[in-house]
RNA sequence: GCGUCUUUAGCUCAGUGGCAGAGCGUUCCGUUCACAUCGGAAAGGCCGUAGGUUCAAUCCCUACAAGACGCACCA
């Protein structure tokens, strides 16, 4: 054991060799544990498997794993439940630059070629992600490990999906949707990313009207001019007045439509619309039952429609329309210094061209209000606690969910839609071969579902809902621990889900972390080249220095900046625990701690404080308040247990005066310590542990010795009261 | 435009209705004795601005400013 504890702390030494003790130990499988009593469960965020971890993993794993280890100490059913995502849209993205790069496109090659090409892809670097989160130390129960495309998901996910559309919660229909031209898949909100722009505002002559526009490629059908009702400028217009004019290909008759959501203040107060490519307008059509036309086509080529600019793309079209209008003299104006933000694809830039498409769609109302509800009466409890009132918030204003992707990489839609009357219905038999409305005939449907839609049922998938009897002991979780980026998209359809589904909320307690920012706060970004890698920090300072660093004076919710000397200096803290145990080990050989210790005075008070200490952060861990915990014993192992107590037994030892209860209080604050560590810095305590001798003929320091993982957490309010 | 958050030491951040805290960094001193990945000491802050409540405000309230993030169909 001496040649062990050699002089620095070395976590490459350490740390394969510990996790491995650990997962043989079979103590990650709650099933395993002794003496366990109520069940206490986190569901972690399934990881993207198409890459490697990034520092928010890092975070992630950090905290949920000092939760579990904190719960199964404390002689909790602890369960923590890993995951990996197939991430749909994301890692096909990924998988379309691999196959540009190759020269190949996956327009044109088959759907299930493709299909098998991605999973291979994403088989082969989920491996990677594994050993990842192992060498993060998360104590995860491996065995009931689940991945977002396991059979059995895809089986609940088909479940849900016929009972919603049987409950009428599902529909299908023509609706406009958030168009990528180059990904050729329909988005949701959270895949786009509003970008600020300067563009040009043209004014362009409309008959009698003047109408201000930034799109004048989408211009050719318009045939409908709309104002505010009130606005007096065009008092003289009634509503459905027929207008003849000349517009960009010839003459036509335009229809004015008085609407209330018309801005007098902007522009001219008057507009045309397009409802096919624009939401507002669409909006404004559906309300009046007018016409709707497809000017663009998915690739973002103009129409017939449009004349002679058919088949031009609308990015090289644009000045050509303007100049054509410019030489029938019907361009006013042009403002060049136009700022408004248009909606691009967050993943390639592209400019958003919404299109109508016939997809499916969730209701969103009857699934709000029960959230809505028991959020309200607090039975999910926020950390920090102003996401409840941001979440309710969305809630209030929020749209209904088109669910449907154009994309191979996911869960297939089990439904067939009709070729004649574009009807859809569910088939998860593929039993259905006819249109159950006009008698037609019937296709399979390509789409695969929104991966927001399987992900947001994880909680119950994952714990074999409805029949799985981990479903019946772990449902519902208690923390859902995610970022707080993922609060709607995420955590509020699980809410919505879980609610629906099992009639009970996923989950008790949200916690939400907030992003990891680089050294200077700033966003990390592939482009901006200052991405941390958390694997060149846990190997350049091992595991328990990043996991500690990532932690103290963390608040939930509060970006990190996450500077190297930060990780550095908890390097230095892991070594100063490994000495100081060094220490204590030495000057206590063959020393046992008797039955009933009595100390001296100056002793006896270091005890004392030491019960306080852990009175206080107990509490604080059941408060979730990890940033507090992390300092406070930071603070106290270096500054009271190693600069006082342990520079104070030198002396005693020295004199050979009091050394019974110096010796007695350096063995029993260093296996305290170590314990209330070991959430923290799980490898080095457990190192460490190893090495305290037992001696059960002398009844101490330790009668028999456990993994420290699932040693008792040294104090129990409940003995307090 | 709406919403949420942030503003405290050079940097990153805790914190409390009653002389302002930590880590890192800086300066000075110290190498046998667990650890130089160390020890000892020190410097350093009108707690964003302006009002208000209070015996007392960095903390509570109001306005403003700056920044971050989220939401939104302004053509």
């Amino acid at each position: 054991m001496e040649e062990k504890l050699n002089k620095p702390y070395d976590p490459k030494a350490t740390e394969e060799r510990i996790y491995k003790l650990w997962e043989e130990s079979g103590f990650f499988n709650p099933d395993n544990l002794p003496q366990s009593k109520e069940p206490f469960t986190i569901i972690m965020p399934p990881v993207n498997a198409n890459g490697s971890l990034h520092a928010g993993h890092g975070l992630v794993m950090t905290i949920e794993d000092i939760m579990v280890r904190y719960k199964r100490m404390k002689g909790f059913k602890a369960l923590w439940l890993p995951g990996l995502d197939h991430a749909g849209f994301e890692t096909q993205v990924v998988y379309e630059r691999k196959l540009e790069k190759e020269g190949r496109t996956r327009f044109g090659m088959d759907p299930e070629k493709l299909y098998k090409e991605i999973l291979e892809f994403t088989l082969s670097n989920s491996k990677n992600i594994k050993s990842q989160i192992r060498k993060m130390g998360a104590s995860c129960d491996w065995s009931r490990e689940k991945f977002t495309l396991d059979e059995d998901v895809v089986k609940t996910v088909y479940q849900t999906f016929k009972r919603m559309n049987e409950d009428g919660l599902i529909y299908r229909g023509s609706r406009i949707v958030s168009w990528c031209p180059k990904h050729q898949t329909s988005l949701s909100d959270l895949e786009i990313k509003d970008e600020e722009r300067t563009d040009n505002l043209y004014y362009l002559k409309y008959g009698p009207f003047t109408i201000a526009t930034a799109r004048p490629e989408t211009k050719f059908g318009d045939k409908y001019v709309v104002m505010h009702p009130e606005d007096k400028r065009y008092a003289e217009y009634k509503d459905g007045q027929k207008i003849n004019l000349e517009w960009i290909n010839g003459p036509i008759t335009a229809t004015v439509v008085k609407d209330e959501t018309i801005d007098m203040q902007f522009g001219t107060g008057a507009m045309t619309i397009t409802p096919w490519h624009d939401n507002a307008d669409f909006e404004i059509a559906e309300r009046y039952k007018l016409d709707k036309e497809q000017i663009i086509d998915e690739n973002g080529k103009l129409l017939p429609i449009a004349g002679e600019f058919a088949g031009l793309h609308i990015k090289k079209a644009r000045s050509l329309i303007i100049e054509k209008l410019q030489n029938k003299g019907l361009v006013e104006k042009t403002d060049a210094n136009y700022k408004h933000v248009v909606r691009t694809c967050y993943k390639c830039g592209t400019l958003i061209e919404p299109q109508i498409k016939s997809q499916w769609f969730i209701k969103m109302k009857p699934l709000v209000e029960p959230a809505l509800k028991i959020i309200n009466k607090g039975e999910i409890n926020y950390i920090p606690e102003h996401y409840k009132k941001i979440t309710e918030y969305w809630l209030q204003n929020i749209m209904d969910w088109n669910i449907s992707r154009q994309i191979v990489w996911g869960i297939p839609i089990p439904a067939k839609i009709c070729t004649e009357c574009g009807h859809g219905m569910a088939d998860l038999e593929n039993k259905v071969s006819k249109c159950d409305k006009c008698n037609g005939k019937v296709v399979k449907d390509n789409d695969t579902f929104d991966a927001w839609f399987s992900s947001g049922q994880w909680p119950f998938i994952t714990l074999g809902y409805p029949s799985g009897q981990d479903f019946q002991t772990f449902y519902p979780t208690d923390v859902m621990e995610t970022g707080g980026g993922l609060v709607f998209f995420w955590v509020a359809r699980m809410i919505m889900l879980g609610l629906y589904v099992t009639g009970k909320i996923p989950f008790k307690t949200v916690y939400m972390h907030g992003m990891v920012l680089d050294a200077k706060g700033q966003k990390m970004s592939k482009s901006k080249g200052n991405v941390i890698d958390p694997m060149v920090l846990t190997d350049k300072y091992g595991t328990d220095a990043f996991r500690i660093g990532m932690i103290v004076g963390n608040t939930p919710g509060t970006s990190l900046a996450l500077a190297e000397d930060r990780i550095k200096g908890y390097k230095n803290f892991a070594n100063k625990i490994w000495n100081a145990a060094r220490f204590v080990l030495q000057n206590t050989k063959n020393f046992t701690v008797p039955e009933n210790p009595s100390y001296d005075e100056e002793d006896k008070k270091s005890d004392e404080e030491l019960t306080t200490l852990l009175k206080e952060i107990t509490k604080e861990m059941d408060e979730y308040k990890f940033y507090i915990v992390a300092e406070k014993l930071y603070h106290y192992f270096w500054h009271t247990f190693a600069d006082i107590i342990i520079e104070r037994s030198k002396k005693k030892i020295a004199e050979n005066k009091n050394t019974d209860s110096a010796k007695t209080l350096l063995l029993t604050h260093l296996i305290t310590l170590l314990k209330v560590l070991h959430p923290f810095m799980p490898f080095v305590t457990e190192e460490i542990w190893s090495m305290m001798p037992v001696s059960p003929s002398q009844g101490g320091p330790l009668k028999n010795k456990n993994l420290l993982m699932v040693e008792k957490w040294p104090f129990d309010h409940a003995q307090d009261l």
